[in-house]
RNA sequence: GCGCGAGUGGCGGAAUGGCAGACGCGCUAGCUUGAGGUGCUAGUGUCCUACUAAUGGACGUGGGGGUUCAAGUCCCCCCUCGCGCACCA
């Protein structure tokens, strides 16, 4: 026997859909009304309303394709966008692909393919699976990063931050033709006091480029030879390895582009503020700033000033020795011939001669990966360099050792050492055998077994001219004496570091520069964009033995001798120049994305300002603009989300758009888990191939064992939404998955909880079409008081849950009402149509179809969101519990605006709880309005 | 080690300091079916009281203490798990 023919299954969904899908596409039902340009349109049903502009991060199409852990977020957004346009805005809904990097160039190369035709595979394939799953989209403002039209502007942002600089004065970025303006008027003197006029064209061009906010430096980079690129810091795990591929990591110094974000440190830092982002994201961000106050102090050498930063100046008169960290630069200078007479055995780590210790020691720390070094980090080594320090403070000669524990990358790479009160010096004087002398004193006396490190209440002792001032106060006396003395001064220093911009692979966006016979860069001027990548047969980087850090980079783009060398003309006559052949890393694109979906055909620029500032600009004082809402994951903390605040910021100064923050609100969905199964070798087994029997799980017989982890072909657990789809309807899978949980967590999936999204969609559809004759079965009746007060307690439910985008209880008071009226004996027409209005932002076919079914031809896209009404919410009665010293011991049923009065006699006289008080005193009745009754007996 | 977050039925999860367990899965019973279930209906935290099994009672939100008439929710201590940072001077 055959199912009902007009049940609400698979088959029908997978005929529903498609169809929905089709006309959303014809009748371009989810395009945004810009105010200006081509896509302007003051027709629009949602034109002249309040603008709300939500977005995914996108994704980075792989070959793969989604799994059912990738349209979390997108489906999140999805129903939220849908809800806020049929509550009434203008709604900006786009997607777009994140295709240039290193994943299809490294499959590229496995295939012999070329990563173009890669891409376009993938963001076809990518498009289909979010077609099906009914994505609303305003697909015309749909783009790659690998578009011409697209990087075009990456490229020409590039230039905007090459030819900026940042005024520390005005603190903002300026166009670098005002600091030319400057030296030449004078008013800036070149980096040697020469006058301007002195300086060759050479001279000038170098003096210029060291304050782009775009340069080229030898510096100490990420060299990664699994990969054969350099790494930006935030592309390097904390276990010194290659965030992708997880290769070894090595410092090595080579010439690279970087972007000056640290001018932006403070920026970037204080803006935080005004972001409606997760506080844990916010503290990721803070942490990775790493702003840190304190003052420089300068300790005289014969080799030259040590310049160290300390946050505890107020501890000078305790240090009792220097570590400079390996790499420093007077390292050489200032080990001595010989070790000094008396130099006690412990500090020569063996060695006859201080050099031959310097030498070792540092072979041994290159030696050593980070991890091994974080492994020992509580064992201090070192050695003693044979050379000393004179204290600024009080003339004291210290000794100076070199040890990694002092890092070079941070502070200026060497520290005065107070091992009475920092834990680390501390360690190290105890294992060296270094004096302690305590500068600071608690209230009680100290122990010296380990550092006192009270920084808040402590008070100065042994400090000459700081005795008796607490810590804060003694690190503003010292820091205006060191400053008064020439001697260092209060500053502020930041963890972060500048941007590492150039990767030595192929697939990437081009650097709009070329080089002239000066080897200095130039920037192309904007009409020659875009540079596109030139054809190659191979273009596989040179990648290295893994662990090998003696290489160096070869950009691919090198060997394409005929697009590297160009005859140009820039305005002084045809010249020839050569190609920059690093490409930019894959953060380029996503760093400025979402400006280019307010206005994605603009050809003039990257978005006129008009829409631009209308999706984006600030809404009103003290405001920093941005994205509305913004739905990805929390693995982009530090990586594209300061990369791409930098980016705005940027253009922000340079006036080319107009919010200093690309997303006001940003959302980290959780992960879905699936499980999946080791045999007894611990080796991943198919999961879709595991039965369970009574809880244990069994793959061809054998036991195994079950886990919850990434989704993934690692873990042989891949669900894909196709299946889900084919399996239930895009619109079961979608209510399944905004029913899990919260958006936030992550939750395991689990495929056979489906059905009871799929039941639900399957009820809806049952209270309003007749399963065997398809007819509309709602009647024009009023509802009935109590079904008004579901439908009404549901609107208003649903209203705040979509809002605040609880979608899991949205669904939830849904199903609720939807099961109210499934007992109903007829469907009411007002009840129907607004249970199919509130299900329209989740599952939006069968709204869809229902809709129109229900004799509505306009599409539900725009259907106004039911409204509340307040008399329906207001009870005339209240049931009220009533505890007796804290246990419910009876209910009351009292009109609702009941005299509290009243409510204590009912109370009182209900039969159970006259039963609990008997015999006892009543101390006090406590009546909650509309809540509860508490009585208190005694 | 430091910081942040979370521990609620067999499972996923609900609960402005006010009736813990909404909603769903699973499970149980029944209906429908030749059979099956992606159909329908009802029940389902644990335990106790035995023939008046109900509209009863006790217990129950990781553990211990506290505040309160009232605590999953607030405070203190501890345990476990997850995440982030990790010699940052």
């Amino acid at each position: 026997m055959s199912e009902p023919t007009y049940r609400y299954d698979a088959r029908l969904a997978n005929e529903i859909e498609p169809r929905w899908q089709a006309r959303w596409e014809s009748e371009r039902t989810f395009r945004a009304a810009n105010p200006a340009g081509d896509l302007a349109e003051p027709d629009h049903p949602r034109a002249g309303a309040p603008k709300q502009f939500v977005m995914d991060m996108f994704p980075y199409p792989s070959g793969e394709g989604l799994h059912v852990g990738h349209p979390l977020g997108y489906i999140a957004t999805d129903v939220y966008s849908r809800y806020l346009r049929m509550a009434g805005y203008n709604v900006l809904h786009p997607m777009g692909f994140d295709a240039f990097g290193l994943p299809t160039e490294q499959y590229a190369v496995a295939t012999g393919r070329q990563p173009a035709e890669i891409t376009a595979e993938n963001i076809a394939r990518y498009k289909e699976q979010l077609r099906t799953l009914g994505m609303g989209y305003d697909t015309r403002r749909e783009f790659a990063t690998t578009d011409p039209d697209f990087f075009k502007w990456t490229q020409w942002i590039f230039l905007q931050i090459f030819n900026s600089y940042y005024d520390t004065e005005a603190d903002r970025a300026r166009p670098i033709a005002e600091l030319i303006a400057r030296f030449e008027s004078g008013e800036k003197s070149a980096p040697d006091g020469r006058a301007w006029s002195e300086l060759t064209e050479v001279e000038r061009r170098r003096a210029v480029d060291s304050h782009r906010l775009a340069y080229v430096t030898e510096a100490p980079v990420n060299w990664c030879p699994g990969l054969g690129t350099v790494l930006s810091n935030e592309e390097v795990t904390a276990e010194g390895r290659s965030e992708r591929g997880n290769f070894p990591v090595y410092t090595r110094t080579l010439k690279q582009w970087m972007l000056r974000i640290t001018a932006y440190s403070e920026r970037l830092l204080s803006d935080l503020d005004g972001l409606d982002w997760f506080d844990s994201l916010k503290t990721m961000q803070r942490n990775w700033i790493g702003k840190s106050t304190g003052a420089y102090a300068d300790f005289a050498t014969y080799a030259g000033d040590i310049r160290v930063f300390t946050t505890r100046p107020d501890t000078l008169f305790g240090a009792t020795y220097m570590v400079l960290a390996p790499e420093h630069e007077l390292v050489d200078a200032l080990t001595a011939e010989a070790w000094p007479a008396g130099t006690p055995e412990a500090w020569k780590g063996g060695h006859a001669t201080p050099a031959e210790a310097v030498t070792a020691y540092r072979n041994e720390a290159a030696a050593k990966t980070d991890v091994e070094r974080q492994a020992d980090a509580k064992q201090k080594t070192g050695v003693f360099i044979g050379g000393y320090a004179t204290n600024p403070v009080n003339g004291e000669s210290i000794p100076v050792f070199i040890a990694d524990y002092v890092l070079a990358g941070y502070g200026t790479g060497a520290i005065m050492a107070v091992p009475a009160h920092d834990e680390r010096d501390f360690a190290f004087a105890r294992a060296f055998g270094v004096p302690i002398r305590q500068v600071v004193a608690g209230k009680d006396e100290w122990d010296g077994e380990s550092a006192f490190t009270d920084n808040v209440d402590g008070v100065c002792v042994n400090s000459d001219f700081l005795n008796g001032l607490k810590v804060p106060e003694a690190k503003a006396r010292i820091a205006a004496w060191l400053a008064e003395k020439g001697r260092g001064e209060a500053t502020v220093t930041y963890r972060l570091r500048d941007w590492l911009f150039s990767r030595q692979r192929y697939w990437g966006e081009p650097f709009p520069i070329v080089y002239d016979e000066t080897g200095l860069p130039v920037a192309l001027p904007e009409e020659m964009l875009p540079v596109e990548l030139p054809q190659m047969e191979d273009f596989s980087p040179k990648t290295f033995d893994p662990e090998d850090a003696d290489t160096a980079p070869e950009p691919p783009l090198g060997r394409a001798k005929e697009w590297v060398e160009v005859e140009l003309d820039l305005g002084d006559g045809p010249k020839t120049y050569t190609r920059e052949l690093n490409t930019m890393p894959n953060w380029a694109g996503s760093s400025w994305y979402q400006l280019r979906y307010t206005d994605p055909h603009d050809s003039e620029r990257i978005a006129e300002s008009a829409n631009e500032s209308y999706w984006m600009g600030p809404q009103g004082e003290g405001d920093v603009g941005g994205v509305d809402l913004y739905i990805g994951g929390v693995e982009h903390a530090v990586l594209h989300l300061l990369y791409a605040r930098f980016w705005q910021k940027v253009l922000y100064d340079l006036g080319h758009v107009s919010s200093p923050e690309p997303f006001r609100r940003l959302f980290n969905q959780g992960y879905i888990q699936a499980p999946a199964f080791t045999d007894a070798r611990g080796v991943y087994v198919p999961a879709d191939e595991v039965e369970e029997r009574d809880g244990v799980f069994y793959y061809q017989g054998e036991k195994v064992n079950r886990e919850f982890g990434k989704i993934g072909k690692s873990l042989k657990n891949v669900v894909t939404p196709d299946g889900m789809c084919a399996e239930y309807g895009a619109d079961t899978f979608r209510v399944y998955e905004m029913s899990m949980g919260p958006l936030a967590d992550s939750k395991p999936w689990e495929t056979r909880a489906v059905v009871g999204s799929h039941r639900f969609l399957q009820r809806l559809w049952r209270n309003i079409v007749d399963e065997d004759t398809g007819e509309v079965v709602v009647v024009d009746a009023e509802p009935d008081e109590a079904t008004l007060k579901e439908l009404h307690k549901a609107i208003a439910g649903v209203h705040e849950d979509y809002r605040h985008l609880r979608m899991n209880t949205a669904v939830a008071k849904l199903i609720t009402l939807n099961n109210h009226v499934t007992g109903l004996e007829e469907v009411p027409r007002s009840v129907a149509e607004a249970l199919v209005k509130m299900a329209a932002p989740v599952a939006p076919h069968i709204a869809e179809e229902l809709w129109e079914r229900l004799g509505h031809d306009g599409g539900i896209a725009y259907a106004d969101f039911p409204v509340a009404e307040e008399r329906y919410l207001v009870e005339e009665t209240v049931t009220y519990p009533v505890q007796v010293n804290g246990k419910v011991r009876g209910r009351i049923e009292v009109a609702a605006d009941a005299a509290e009065e009243t409510v204590r006699e009912a109370a009182l006289a209900e039969e159970k709880v006259a039963a609990n008080v008997a015999g006892k005193d009543v101390k006090k009745v406590i009546v909650i309005p509309g809540r509860m009754v508490s009585v208190v007996a005694k």
